[in-house]
DNA sequence: CTGACTGCAAATAGTTTGCATGACG
DNA sequence: CGTCATGCAAACTATTTGCAGTCAG
């Protein structure tokens, strides 16, 4: 699916919200990038395609495009937010290349079975869970080895 | 494994650091506690006890004990860091309760087949994952019927 | 037109650093 | 006793809020 202007101005819309100029270039920001990304650098990024924009729209924009599920966010360890699109709408998880932070999306992971045995165990309302793997991407391996 | 003084002392020692009151207490707290906490709540609970330490110290200790690996972090999503005790040495992870922030440990976590798939595919060293499972716990769940 | 959006400046919240003093081993 | 630890104040970083002007629908 891809995401036109028209699908995500509904998509706004439908909530009341409204599709700017600046909405629209920290969502394509996003888009084109492969890495995560902090506000700050969606911002900088934003500027040098000349969009005039302030940071404090940058993090409004984040909070209502995570909101709508159009991004979501991605815990590096770091102490800033971090975004990334969210290119398939189903359920997945990230890889993270910690040396470069490319991010490598993928579905499956088994884990009813885990969640339903400690249902049981636990007593607990098993609702969500955070799933991320950590480790280097090839080219970081390649261009400096450990 | 019960963490006796002695047995922290000479973990800290080993690796060059002193065993303080203060950093006593920090480990005290957060020992007591079933419950990730904030370096605030930690700084708050220790005064409550008596023992003068400033918050600095209290972050800095958070940095020492995580690196020992005596305690380690909880991602709550919230912005502040949290951390709670390592109670088992061996690798596990955390159930976590959304309202009243309750953690249960556990161990099971059946990814390395998925990591191994993963790792062949996309080509990444896959070094560490988070995983962590939210949902509401059994007290919760009865008290605030959603 | 009008309510939602923007951007500035200023306020917060969380965390880190510099430095003089204090205390563990 | 020397080295590492502490605590204050101040700096910093990331994020949030108030408000007057602006704009999408």
């Amino acid at each position: 699916m891809r995401l036109t202007g028209k699908k995500i101005a509904a998509n706004l819309r439908q909530r009341g919200y409204k599709l700017t100029p600046q909405r629209r270039a920290v969502l394509e920001v996003i888009a084109r990038s492969r890495e995560h990304l902090a506000p700050v650098a969606i911002h900088e990024e934003a500027r040098k395609r000349h969009i005039k924009v302030g940071l404090v729209t940058v993090y409004r924009t984040l909070e209502i495009l995570a909101e709508l599920g159009l991004i979501c966010e991605v815990h590096t360890g770091g102490r800033q937010r971090n975004y990334i699109m969210r290119r398939p709408v189903e359920h997945h998880h990230h890889l993270i290349c910690s040396d470069c932070g490319r991010v490598v999306d993928f579905a499956v992971c088994n884990l009813d079975e885990l969640e339903h045995k400690l249902s049981q165990k636990t007593g607990f309302k098993i609702e969500s869970h955070i799933l991320e793997l950590h480790g280097r991407c090839p080219q970081c391996c390649e261009e400096a080895p450990v």
